[in-house]
RNA sequence: CUGCUCGUAGCUCAACUGGAUAGAGCACCAGCCUUCUAAGCUGGGGGUUACAGGUUCGAUUCCUGUCGGGCAGGCCA
């Protein structure tokens, strides 16, 4: 539709151009129904180059429109909009449009089948998931949803960051549980990690439980004083506790990737070996250092430190020019934003390699801050005081369905609060449930009817005139649009967005209009309508996780 | 101090990436169930889009500055 309109206007505009090549022809869809089903301000554009009056422009377009029979009436509007608008049989053909493709309405092949990883959540093991971390794993999750939905051939990763100090002061705060210590205590690790679960962690171990954790499986020793056994249950118990956490927001990774593995298997070495051949390194005051302000960083960063480890940006170069050699020439990192600094590092990195990685590879998606609120104060989360809500509590409190649809139906560039009162008190008015009661609204009108729902798919749609049913179309015309902008701006929350609009046509029509009446056509025609909006609401419900319940 | 980022109704957030009268939900007021789910609908009040300039037909959106919040700026991760 819109490409058919964009056609039609650029032959119009070719009377009056001569050459059209640098135009760019934007049509939109006005807020108001006043102003038409689709608008275009080339007009303006033209009111410059072409020294005249944008509304006069604007006549000889329309003048200039090839004969069709989509549009029913064009109007000149405001400083020199041309309004257009859409005949009702051309309306009324998103109907049929979707009965055909049903669950693949919306979606279209722009990724060409292309490899593309997004790696998300990649938490520390040494502690569960808590509520930022949802919402790195909804945001994630959503655009692996979204880039498929778009064509691309999706991998999604997770990326433990288990080697390094941190897991340091795990086994040390794990072993002085295992020792008896409590935090008050002397000798338990100043830095240590205080919460709970260390204690779990600590009473598995003495009982020498096994833990299985994805591709592996730890047997603890329960020595107390072997700290590589502990640090190896503490390792396991972690991540499978992640695993759950995961477990319970639905959420599957294809590829755990550990950064020990990259020590392990000398690709760390590996890459130190690369960034000093390629000559973008030097050795100063003992330590190994790369030069990264040749690709835009504001100071040199050590890589090799004097006493003979490497910084931690170093394993993730590594990791990311393994993300290269595994073939993805798109590869995108869903991260908090407190992490924003190591991407100029890591992208140095990459750069200083000269294996022809292209500079802004690979993409960031950054979320802000989750706050929490509860009782009315913000919940500090400290690890190492252990005071902070998990996501796994978070679950259970809202549910999963509204979790997710929370923490990713807001854009992910501002800071989000989540107050956990609201969420729990109020749960029946959490926007999810409104665009939930849509569809089970949908599927309990079409039960009472009792019919074929597939012998809607050739209904006579000629019925539907009314402002509401128009809306309602035009609002599903809209979705394909939507699926395809959010994924080329990587922002999910515009699916949501639209699915709020989306339900809130439905229950105006609802309200509006009976359609379990007794004329055939008219019943028919209305029934095709809204089981065409059941069909979006699931695609589009489906692309943010989100279950589409026929009860409620 | 420097960099990134955000600032929109009392609160939580949108605004199709520069468009027309800035929209929803909570909260407040007034209506709508003998009719398909009232977890809904209709109407009303509530705004100098933090502030000051600039760019142009047109700015919440782009540029500059100021103020305010967040996050970074380790040979920590």
């Amino acid at each position: 539709m819109k490409q058919t309109i964009t056609a039609l206007i650029l032959q119009a505009v070719k009377s009056l151009v001569e050459d059209t090549s640098s135009l760019n022809i934007i049509l939109e869809r006005p807020k108001s129904a006043d102003h038409g089903d689709f608008a275009t301000n080339i007009a303006m554009q033209l009111a410059k180059p072409l020294k005249q009056n944008p509304r006069a422009i604007a006549q000889q377009i329309i003048d200039g429109l090839p004969a069709n029979t989509v549009i029913s009436k064009v109007d000149i509007a405001g400083a020199g909009f041309i309004n257009f608008f859409v005949s009702a049989d051309s309306k009324q053909a998103i109907v049929h449009e979707i009965f055909k493709s049903g669950a693949a309405f919306g979606r279209n092949q722009a990724g060409q089948a292309e490899k593309v990883q997004v790696e998300f959540v990649s938490a520390n093991p040494t502690g569960p998931l808590h509520v930022g971390h949802g919402r790195g794993a909804a945001v994630g999750d959503c655009l692996c949803r979204l880039l498929d939905a778009n064509g691309w051939q999706v991998t999604r990763e997770f990326y433990y960051n288990d080697a390094g100090a941190q897991i340091d002061n795990l086994t040390k705060s794990v072993l002085a549980r295992v020792q008896g210590l409590s935090p008050d205590d002397a000798g338990f690790p100043e830095d240590g990690y205080r919460g709970d679960y260390i204690v779990d962690i600590a009473e598995a171990y003495l009982a020498k439980a096994t833990i299985t954790a994805d591709d592996m499986q730890v047997t603890a020793s329960g020595d107390v004083s072997d700290t590589d056994s502990i640090r190896k249950f503490a390792v396991a118990y972690l991540r499978h506790e992640q695993d759950l956490d995961l477990q319970a927001f639905q959420i599957k990774f294809d590829v755990f990737s550990l950064e020990s593995a990259l020590y392990s298997e000398g690709k760390v070495e590996n890459t130190v070996q690369s960034l000093i051949a390629s000559g973008h390194t030097y050795e100063l005051d003992d330590a190994l250092w790369l030069r990264t302000t040749a690709f835009g960083d504001d100071k040199d960063r050590v890589m090799r430190k004097k006493e003979g480890g490497f910084t931690y940006f170093v394993p993730d170069v590594a990791y990311h020019r393994e993300k290269w050699n595994r073939g993805f020439k798109r590869v995108i990192n869903e991260q908090g934003a407190d992490h924003h600094s190591t991407i100029t590092r890591v992208r140095a990195g990459l750069q200083a390699l000269d294996v022809g990685i292209p500079q802004g590879w690979p993409e960031y998606v950054l979320h802000q801050m989750v706050t929490v609120m509860r009782g009315g104060e913000e919940v500090k989360l400290s690890k190492r005081a252990g005071s902070y809500v998990t996501l796994r509590d978070l679950i259970e409190e809202v549910g999963c369905d509204a979790t997710r649809y929370f923490l990713a139906a807001r854009s992910p560039d501002s800071q989000l609060v989540f107050d956990i009162d609201l969420a729990r008190a109020q749960t029946n008015d959490n926007p999810v449930y409104y665009i939930q009661y849509a569809h089970a609204r949908i599927c309990s009108v079409l039960t009472q009817w009792n019919g074929d729902v597939t012998s809607l798919a050739t209904a006579d749609l000629s019925p539907l005139q009314s402002a509401t049913e128009t809306a309602l179309m035009q609002a599903l015309g809209q979705y394909p649009e939507v699926v395809s902008s959010a994924c080329q701006a990587l922002a999910p929350h515009m699916i949501a967005n639209y699915l709020k609009e989306l339900a809130s046509a439905l229950h105006s029509y609802y309200n509006d209009t009976k359609f379990l009446v007794d004329e055939s056509q008219v019943k028919l025609a209305r029934l095709a309508l809204i089981t065409a909006t059941r069909t979006v609401l699931r695609n589009g419900l489906s692309l943010l996780g989100v279950s589409a319940p026929e009860k409620m």
